[in-house]
DNA sequence: TGATTTATGTTAACCTTAAAGCAACGCGAA
DNA sequence: TTCGCGTTGCTTTAAGGTTAACATAAATCA
């Protein structure tokens, strides 16, 4: 959750880019809340960007994106509930999360953008700790040794850190996405299947990107 | 379950934060429990973090979540829909389900109960087909072929139909619960494991009563 | 019944963060 | 190269989280 200030900056932030479309500076902000300078600010926005509300571009001037905003009095004033509808006090909210399904992914294939863009996957949040977090669907057995199956969807927890044994999804030339385990040799990057059939790659270091490490696996049997 | 205190901490915790948005300090919790110390406050907050009904940060203010709380009544009897906005608890309309997590299963021994009863694991209802569902906590490594693996969370249909290939949870003699793959064969029943290292065991029809089959998988990787 | 454990309280010291301010620096776009 | 903006380092103060030590009543165990 979220300090009193986190909050209010929040609040601030979503008020702003729901009226002007675009992301204020960290100047407005500032100004916004009352500050005398913009470190607290960036301090601030950092504390909302590890607690997975907000989403940035480092070095990118009003770049930031609300994604995840319990506090929902914009959204409620705006439309007073037409239908009468009650305001849905969604306490289970604070219980469960949306993942964004991003797609597919296999080896050797880049990520095939779903058809559908919008689809989600609410999970319940005790699956995944703090930090954003995405799904996607596996194709393929090259993983299959470590009990991940064609079909099974996986949530991935976005970084760019990995360690030795990690399994990532890395972008290699930065097109293709595979979902492989990490080993990183002295001077070269080693991408390894669980699964005999698929030999381990090796890469230099920045063929190699790292885009998120696996956090989860949902399956469904039918 | 949860002490009297820790229940009364978690309804404190859930109201604030469903007022506020953010999460109280120590100091605003000693004071509403109506303690003269944080010390207290910080046993109950571990306890309830121990017991998996909310989640925080180490050492980061106001960090933290409710993920779990069965008193759904509070909003539900507080506002018994008199005060016209109405605050619903809304868990069934928000395309979840929660299923008792009734405890852990292995090869060769029972079902061992779980320590909280009243252990839940909430669900995007997507994951399930109609019918009665439970998860159980996966202990052993006996399927480890049909990548189910130890500590994994499995979510079994109840049933006592199964077909050849089935993944079923059996009870073996009345008493002993146990993951297989079910096959039938002209007058036995063969429970095999997913793993050269143990043996395909046979019974007689009456010796083996199906309580549910595989319909889901969840796992965590940390 | 006596011994032990568990839940709960309290005080007080201690350590880590949050927050605010100032200023210098760095990066991108025009 | 400038201008708009984000990034960082450093300092100070207050807020907030963590622990150890000690105490008591109730529940449980032997």
């Amino acid at each position: 959750m979220l300090t009193l200030k986190q909050r209010e900056l929040l609040d601030f932030l979503q008020e702003y880019e729901f009226k002007n479309k675009a992301s204020p500076s960290f100047d407005e902000m500032r100004e916004a809340i009352g500050l005398a300078s913009k470190s607290g600010i960036h301090r601030l926005i950092s504390g909302l960007e590890e607690r997975g509300f907000i989403r940035r571009l480092a070095n990118r001037a009003r770049a930031i994106e609300i994604i995840k905003n319990n506090h929902n009095d914009l959204a409620a004033k705006s439309h007073p509930d037409k239908d009468n509808n009650v305001v849905k006090a969604d306490f289970s909210g604070s219980a469960h999360i949306e993942l964004p399904m991003l797609g597919r992914i296999a080896a050797g294939t880049p990520i095939e953008a779903i058809s559908d863009p919008t689809a989600f996957l609410s999970i319940p949040s005790s699956m995944v700790e703090s930090g954003e977090h995405y799904a996607l669907e596996i194709v393929g057995d090259s993983m299959i040794e470590a009990g991940i199956h064609d079909g099974d969807t996986v949530i991935i927890r976005k970084t760019e850190q990995a360690i030795n044994g990690d399994i990532v999804v890395a972008l290699v030339d930065g097109y293709e996405a595979t979902l492989k385990k990490f080993r990183r040799d002295s001077d070269r990057i080693a991408l390894e299947a669980a699964n005999p059939n698929y030999e381990t790659r090796y890469f230099t270091t920045n063929q190699v990107s790292i885009q998120g490490k696996l956090s989860g696996l949902i399956r469904k049997y039918r």
